[in-house]
DNA sequence: CTGTATCCTTCACGATACTG
DNA sequence: CAGTATCGTGAAGGATACAG
């Protein structure tokens, strides 16, 4: 695998794109991924069914605007269902979909991972922090 | 599971925060996998040690700028080597760290599930946005 | 309670020029 | 080749007010 003393002129098959440029999904999963609280809200819904005030307790710091936006958008990716229940006051609860409770198995490969190397990257950063002291890097 | 009729009183065990909002390390890695290009980065270091160049031209759209702070905060986290051969024009040579592999498994995973639910995701889209005319979720 | 509508700020990222 | 420096932009997200 190291053995490269001239350049790897091959390049291997592409993992990410399919041909040039051509995402085949991951971007999406990254995108999802990547915004501030839908992958802390699809952990919340993995305990169970949460109303909307009740998914705002449990996500400490999130705005009204944010929790709709990203209730919404969960759910139109078919991760999570929404019932309303045509009460007044209004009564509406958010469930994981089959396809969002299949998620949840990669997020928790993403928690483990966290927990198993989390001192190891704080360290690798205070070490790095030390060796490259007023670096805009951070 | 679902033998909820009265309200669920006993919050389970937190999976993301510790205790009352204290990060247990998730949240470096979202942030990590949430940017543009740090795991399309990894990716490409997966396939095997890659000089800066080859990077950016294995990287279709990346500026140079955001390459140099990829591969920085990579290098940071203990994820990413870096080594420099003091030669003329310089080289330097980035290459996963055993920290870096170990990403590897969990992207793996990321990409398949992608692969597995794509066209779910994408059907389910499409339905939500004909039910949903005129959203400007997205 | 469950949202929508606005406004505003931040900052991640891209473009470009320059350096050793 | 491998960066650094600077500037500009858009989008994400927060705060707040209001509605059904």
């Amino acid at each position: 695998m190291s053995a490269g003393h001239t350049a790897v002129t091959t390049t291997p098959r592409p993992v990410v794109w399919c041909e040039d440029g051509v995402d085949c999904g991951i971007r999406d999963l990254l995108d999802r991924l990547g915004d501030k609280w839908s992958v802390l809200t699809v952990v919340e819904l993995a305990q169970g069914v949460r109303r909307f005030r009740e998914l705002q307790r449990a996500l400490p710091g999130i705005s009204q605007r944010m929790l709709t936006l990203t209730v919404r958008r969960l759910e139109r990716d078919g991760l999570v269902s929404r019932t309303v229940h045509p009460t007044v006051p209004p009564q509406v609860e958010y469930e994981l979909t089959p396809l969002g409770h299949s998620l949840t198995h990669l997020v928790r490969a993403m928690v483990d991972w966290s927990y198993g190397h989390h001192d190891a990257i704080v360290d690798s950063r205070r070490a790095w922090d030390e060796a490259n002291p007023g670096s805009e890097i951070r």
